[in-house]
DNA sequence: ATTTGAATACGAAATAATTCGTAGAACTAT
DNA sequence: ATAGTTCTACGAATTATTTCGTATTCAAAT
């Protein structure tokens, strides 16, 4: 394994999902992001502080204001997020877990074409 | 939604799948159900008196040994787990997990034949 | 009847995750 | 330079989850 075995928690997802898309940011841009006004500031500044000890993310601070930047891949971590759901609730079965997701509202017409698409493309390829 | 929006933690979810499994269970199959050595039997008995607080299980307590069953459906907690990864994780792209799912040595071409199948189904039942 | 073994109940410790309050440093504008 | 705003640092409270120890009950075997 490359990377580290890090299983962030779900606070710590929200914000590397706004790092993954925005690149760099601010605590206060982060913050804005999440627009939950469930919790103020200094908790969005804590998550951030506490990721970067656990090393997944890193900061500039040469200026005062810190710029945030996440370490940690997205790839691989939305599928250690996606095995470990397998492992745990699918019983190992990913071809349960994609039925779970596609028998479902959630996906369009357009999802399941796209799908199709990567089906022959996966089989293509072995 | 028919049912409660309960969110079993992964200390429920272990329980849970052996009760959907085997059906009817007493606390001491569950516990040994779940082979982790990392935990004693009253840790697993505990879990299973706040499950059935929680009303996620129900037990028969005319035994001394009581019995306990699943009352929270299997499907729907699924379904609920993985819209809950879909949009945590995924922006609420199912396709986008679904991809992530199979981009993986986790599915064997057996799996994704089998999904194949599923969405031909899918498509014609819209 | 007494011992032994296995079960439940329950409180509370241990651990993890989130949230916030407050202090002080630094920048901006007056 | 002083006031006001914005930032970081950091300790501590809160909440959720897991874990265990101990008391008690019940039943079976001696």
């Amino acid at each position: 394994m490359t990377n580290n075995n890090i299983k962030p928690t779900e606070g710590e997802m929200e914000i590397l999902k706004v790092l993954w898309q925005k690149g760099l940011c601010t605590v206060r841009e982060v913050h804005e992001a999440l627009d939950k006004k469930d919790s103020g500031y200094t908790t969005t500044l804590k998550l951030m502080q506490i990721m970067h000890e656990k090393g997944m993310v890193e900061r500039d601070t040469n200026q005062k204001t810190h710029i945030y930047k996440a370490i940690v891949n997205q790839d691989r971590t939305e599928k250690q997020l996606v095995n470990k759901m397998i492992d745990n609730v699918f019983n190992g079965s990913a071809a349960r877990l994609v039925m779970q997701a596609l028998g479902n509202h959630t996906a369009s017409a357009d999802e399941i074409d796209e799908i199709k698409k990567y089906l022959e493309k996966l089989e293509k390829d072995n």
